[in-house]
DNA sequence: CTTATCTTTCAGAAATAATTGAAAGTTTAG
DNA sequence: CTAAACTTTCAATTATTTCTGAAAGATAAG
């Protein structure tokens, strides 16, 4: 297999992976496009490549800089902007599970809180309120441990990951 | 607030949340209806409850059966089937993470080993393949680590996630 | 200031996903 | 067997999300 098509096909299996996680298709491939990049692109080049709108890349170029996974790099002398992925795998994870964590995770758990509150001691309102408390308390659980991931030093995961399948 | 408000935001948020992680805002309501329903209910009452046709009921209700969320209860003397959801949240979790990876990371994984396989001997073919591996080394430590987290006993993940805080 | 280069916006179009409801299929009771 | 009760299927519709491309908005060079 060559590299362009070895590149293709991790762009393409990227995409397919964040979409069926809720993350957009096109956002996904740009990233794995600048992660495989050895050098920063601008977005006339992301939208050659992937075949793609200039309002589509922006938009989606922007979203990842949301996400803080791609920074954009001025070139000295370079009118154009250019962009760049971060290449270290644990740095990037860390940093989606940081952003889904803010983004999805904490307001389900406001909500969980919330409803704690229901009024009520009969035997419905009690198992539910156990419900609702399970779940955040193991919401809660996840969160720490993701936390954990999110500000831990770099081997931090491989090492207990290693620790944990003992 | 009262208990069928409660159990009504909680559907809603449920929902909200697996449609933002790719899954199905009906299969989602379903699920925490089954939750925090005290009895099984039939897919008529689904439908009363969630306000959605007998075809989208249905499909939903086998979608969540393929998923080993929800199961088939046959009442004695009933002619109609009814359905019920686990509650222990953990099991739920547990069930959720094993098919998730089966049906989406066990895929990229071998994605990801197939594309170690590009030629080449240059700088950029082996910067590609040092992404592709640790990409493929990290997605390995996550799988294992749910492995253990799904075979595990019940408690365990509580145990584990104390330490890992600690 | 004017022009060329580049970026952002956004309304409409296209693509995708979810939902409906009626018809067909099954199962059980009588 | 026949009819009633219930479940499944699926073509058509509706809703949602994504994408396009042209226009407007910046910015910097000349």
């Amino acid at each position: 297999m060559k590299l362009a098509e070895a590149k293709a096909e991790f762009i393409q299996a990227w995409g397919t992976l964040g979409s069926s996680w809720g993350i957009n298709r096109t956002m996904s491939q740009i990233h794995a496009l600048l992660i495989v990049s050895p050098k920063p692109m601008s977005a006339e080049e992301i939208m050659d490549e992937l075949k793609i709108s200039r309002g589509n890349a922006n938009m989606n170029i922007r979203a990842l800089m949301d996400w803080n996974l791609v920074k954009k790099q001025l070139i000295p002398g370079e009118r154009k902007e250019y962009f760049s992925a971060g290449k270290d795998i644990v740095e990037v994870a860390r940093q989606i599970a940081k952003e889904r964590k803010r983004r999805e995770i904490d307001p389900i758990l406001e909500v969980m809180e919330s409803l704690k509150k229901v009024e009520g001691t009969d035997q419905e309102t009690e198992d539910f309120k156990k419900v609702i408390t399970e779940l955040g308390d193991f919401t809660q659980k996840v969160e720490s441990t993701l936390d954990k991931f999110i500000r831990s030093d770099k081997n931090w995961f491989y090492k207990t990951a290693i620790k944990l399948m003992s």
